[in-house]
DNA sequence: ATACCTGCAAATTATTTGCAATATA
DNA sequence: TATATTGCAAATAATTTGCAGGTAT
């Protein structure tokens, strides 16, 4: 990958702060900065900065695949009202922690990733 | 809600299958029963299912939603390789013990669901 | 009879891509 | 200089919606 003024601004919006935005917030703080930078750069870069690890992902109910810059393992709690996206760090898991923090759970999706038994000997 | 013969179809074929399928999955079961049946009434249906927690939803890297009829509550293994969504019961949990299932996880994202702390008193 | 629900097609939204020009190594 | 990257605009893909007619209660 080689570099470019353009890649090194879109990591640093999503390194640099703690929501969790999509393709189109971070193309707004993006032209704020690098006026004319396109939609279709910014979506070209947050794809290779996931698929090489640098940033990672979050999907949503909202069907809009959100960023994060923290690749430190946390888990998220979603409003399903509001849609705020808070992070939860050391291992705060059960129902109960979460009402401590005044998060009232009503439901958890745990995914993992990885290769199936098929798909073992690829890659 | 009132009646319908679709929605009541739909609703069977989320139900009666052990895959996670797609809107467009479910279309094509539906019109290999009712011939006519519309994607807009499929579409519309899901989420409707969906809302009134009859059915499941799973989001997924590939940006399309999956649907998912069990509502025991469960987790899910996401191949990176095929796409393949395998059901999670038994709380498993750990690397390990996914791993004695031939499943090697790379990663892991839980996500909670509720009312935050200033939505606290909405709905 | 009153809405809810449908099929259809067009609209919307998010994301991807082809291309000619530009910038990096 | 070779080719990765860009801006632009058009294309694609998933999902939603307006509407006129059909259907459940």
């Amino acid at each position: 990958m080689r570099y470019s003024r353009q890649r090194e601004l879109i990591y640093n919006i999503v390194k640099g702060r703690c929501d969790h935005p999509t393709a189109d917030m971070i193309y707004a703080s993006a032209r704020e900065i690098e006026s004319n930078i396109s939609l279709g750069t910014v979506y070209r870069n947050l794809k290779a900065l996931a698929e090489s690890k640098e940033i990672d992902t979050l999907e949503t109910v909202d069907n809009r695949l959100h960023y994060d810059g923290n690749l430190t393992a946390h888990s998220h709690f979603i409003c399903v009202n509001c849609g705020n996206i808070i992070d939860l760090f050391n291992e705060i898991k059960t129902p109960n922690e979460l009402g401590d923090m005044g998060l009232s759970v009503t439901q958890s999706k745990c995914v993992y990733y990885g290769n199936c038994n098929d798909c073992k000997d690829i890659k």
